[in-house]
DNA sequence: CATTTATTTCAGTCGTGACAGAAATTCTTG
DNA sequence: CAAGAATTTCTGTCACGACTGAAATAAATG
C-alpha cells in the first residue's frame, strides 16, 4: 500500500505519540495506517508499508485485537487475514480507555485501599498521612466511577453534553 | 523522615503508576512523599527516605515544580528550601493534565491539521484518508475544547456534575 | 574574600523494552 | 498425511532514558 507524503507524517506521528502514552511505535502506527487505509490490509501489506518485523507485525496485531482497536476480516476464499480499525475516533478513545483501566487503575484503586485500610489500622502511621491514603483512594475510586457512566452513554448524547458543556457548568454551579 | 509500611507501599506504587503515565519513578516517588509528609520537607531529608542520588532529587523536584504539583516554601531563617505537594487530588489531576496538554496534544493539533490540510490539498493522498486526517483532527481539537471548559469550572460545580451523572445524560439525550 | 554549603550540570553506567531474524509451531490443502 | 504456507515464539541486539557520582557553579556567611 502507498502512502502519500501527508499519509506518512500521520503515521510517523502517530507512532511518536503512541510511544508516549503508553503504546509502543509499531502498534501505533500499524493502527494509524489500518486507519487511514481504504481496505482491509493483511500482514504482509503492513511489513512492506511500514518496513517493519514480520514478527513485530504479528505481535502488534494480537495486541490491538486486544485492545479492541483492530478487528479481524475474515478473508472470503483467501487464506490470509486482513485487518481493518475502527474509524470512529470516540471509539478509539473509548477502547484505549476501557484497556487502561482494566490493566492500571482498578489494580490501583485495589492497592490505594489496602494502603489506607492498613494506615488507618497503623500506629506508626500518622493521622494526617493515613487520611491523605484515604483521600486519594477515594477521588479515585469516584473519577472511575464516572468514567462508567460515561463509558456506556451513546456518542450522541456525549457529544451534546460537550456542546452544551460551561452552560450546564453555570446552571448546575449557580 | 520515616516511612511506615502503607506509607512505603505507596510511594513505591505511586512510583510504578508514574512510570507507566509519563512521569518518570524518582518524579512520582517524590511527589507520593510529599503529598504524604505533614511537614515541607528539604532536599536531604528526600534523600534519606528515598534513598535516591541527590541529583536526581534536585532534577525532579524542578520538574515538579515546573508541572506545579510542588511548591517551594520560602526557609525562614534556613538557607535551605522545602517542598511540599498539593494536597488535591484534583488539582494534581489538572496540573498533569495541563502539562501534557501543552506538551504533547497541542503539538499534535497542529500536526494533525497540517496533515489534514495537506492531505485535502494533495492529489495522490486518496480522499477517504484525507477525510479520515479531518476527523480525527476535529475530534482531538472538540476534546480539547471540552478540556479548556471544564478546566476553569470551579471544583464544587464538577463535583455536582458528577454525582449527577447518568441523570443528566439522560435528560439531555432523551 | 575565603570558606563552607547548596545546587546544577555533566559524563558514564545500567536496566528495560522494542525490534529483527531465525527457529518452531500451527494451519491448509491436495 | 505429506508439503507448503502462515503465524507465533524465542533469543539476541540495540537504543533510549533513568539514574548515579563527580565535578563545576552559584550562593551565603563570618
Amino acid at each position: 500500500m502507498h502512502l502519500s507524503g501527508p499519509m506518512q507524517r500521520f503515521v510517523v506521528h502517530w507512532g511518536e505519540m503512541g510511544a508516549r502514552w503508553g503504546v509502543n511505535r509499531s502498534i501505533a502506527q500499524i493502527h494509524a495506517l489500518l486507519y487511514l487505509a481504504d481496505k482491509p490490509l493483511d500482514a504482509d501489506e503492513i511489513v512492506d508499508t511500514l518496513k517493519i518485523a514480520r514478527s513485530n507485525v504479528s505481535n502488534s496485531i494480537k495486541e490491538l485485537l486486544a485492545l479492541g482497536l483492530v478487528r479481524r476480516e475474515q478473508a472470503l476464499g483467501d487464506r490470509k487475514d486482513r485487518f481493518t480499525a475502527t474509524h470512529e475516533p470516540w471509539d478509539m478513545l473509548m477502547a484505549i480507555a476501557e484497556a487502561r483501566k482494566q490493566r492500571e487503575i482498578d489494580p490501583t484503586i485495589t492497592i490505594l485501599r489496602e494502603c489506607a485500610e492498613a494506615a488507618e489500622a497503623d500506629s506508626s502511621t500518622p493521622k494526617l498521612a493515613a487520611e491523605r491514603l484515604r483521600r486519594m483512594e477515594e477521588f479515585v475510586t469516584n473519577l472511575t466511577g464516572w468514567y462508567g457512566q460515561v463509558k456506556t452513554m451513546p456518542q450522541g448524547t456525549l457529544i451534546k453534553l460537550m456542546k452544551l458543556g460551561a452552560r450546564i457548568a453555570k446552571f448546575v454551579g449557580g
